[in-house]
DNA sequence: TTCTCCGCAGATGTCGACAATCGACAATCG
DNA sequence: CGATTGTCGATTGTCGACATCTGCGGAGAA
């Protein structure tokens, strides 16, 4: 049942995906057309295409008439994505407060105890895979379509854009007492707490970061 | 100093806009290509760019292998949409709130009484164009681009999809009262409350955009 | 030497033609 | 008569070629 009736596009966003992954395309790089046409073997047309999605989803910057960038966020840029971030999430968990089950409470806990054992051993991979995990879990049970699409967007970016440096931002211990926390703010059911706490959580990310950025690259 | 250093894909999409506008495109109708590439003498290519443009900004839905259509929100999407707009300037005003002079508060209290004006005349065209105004004298004063982004994109969508109906959504005093309301809060300078006041502002919109839809139109 | 201007790759923008696919109608079979 | 299958027109997907633009680098003059 693996209908995947699509077309070439998606076959070329996943694999610039990948590139941007292996560090293979770095923030500033140009991403030419040509390039990823003989690359993959296709006419530029179906890149074009794909380009233009990873634009719309904000990983790449267009300037008419030059090319297509892989995108540089400013240290404010970047701090500014988290902070709406934790506006979305903040909201779209606030929203659905009353359908976590106590059940998924508990799930919820144990990928903070993963989570802190994988960073221990440092498996980033499998860390960033639950960490994903727990966030789904978090924000899908809202049904505000909108919404979801905006975060799925914004969250999928600061993904591909920072994910290499999720391992150096906390300790172990940190990593599982920030998300433990979630969950107790998430236990008392009240809407402006939790909706407050996600927005801190991503805050001090961003915070974190866009300091990052700061050291290691000149202003714009 | 027509600069314009652009290309056809933003007459395409200009042109696109100004069909949904004098509602000679509705929600469900299909855009065809070949339609547009014939009808503004270009070729297809930058009429596809110009579509996928429309489809990331929620304009148009797109089914592979099938077509763009004029996006068809159902009452819940509708609500969703303005829900996540109440979010996102309710919180980018909040942001900006030490940013408000009394200069600017006081433009916004003339803007309501115009708005009042234009609309006991049957001026809609006044009116929206005022109306715009006030929300972007309102959330313009953030400086979170990525909030503005999204902002501006929903806001964009709603306007082309729903503009044509707030002329019979509030009466002008309804129009004047709500929007003097928001200037009232906003003169606290108490952020939970401006978020609250938007986010409300935008629900009713919401319910009553929705309601609308529910009575003309059977359910997907 | 340094500044200016021109020309040249190399990139994006646009085009017209062809291939692949979908939806609807019509013909065929039970 | 109803359901299935085959076929056809229309629309999207892809391609290769050409047009246009940008930024760089070298030649020439002050």
């Amino acid at each position: 049942m693996v209908i995947n009736k699509s077309t070439y596009k998606d076959y070329v966003v996943a694999h610039v995906y990948e590139r941007l992954q292996k560090g293979e395309l770095n923030p500033g790089d140009q991403v030419l057309e040509s390039h990823l046409a003989t690359e993959l073997g296709l006419s530029r047309a179906p890149i074009r295409e794909a380009l233009q999605q990873l634009v719309a989803d904000g990983l790449l910057t267009y300037k008419p008439q030059v090319g297509n960038f892989v995108a540089a966020l400013s240290p404010k840029e970047i701090i500014d994505a988290y902070v709406t971030r934790g506006l979305l999430e903040g909201f779209a968990v606030a929203e659905a407060l009353e359908h976590y089950t106590e059940e998924d409470l508990e799930d919820l806990e144990e990928y903070c105890l993963r989570m802190e054992k994988h960073a221990r051993r440092g498996k980033q991979k499998e860390l960033i895979e639950i960490g994903t995990e727990f966030h789904q879990l978090l924000f899908n049970k809202s049904n505000n379509i909108q919404l979801i699409e905006y975060t799925q967007r914004l969250s999928h970016k600061l993904h591909l854009l920072f994910y290499k440096h999720w391992a150096s931002l906390y300790t172990p211990e940190e990593i599982r007492d920030r998300h433990q926390e979630l969950v107790c703010v998430l236990r008392k059911k009240e809407r402006p707490l939790v909706e407050q706490a996600l927005r801190e959580h991503y805050n001090e990310t961003g915070q974190k970061v866009a300091r990052l950025y700061e050291e290691n690259e000149e202003g714009e």
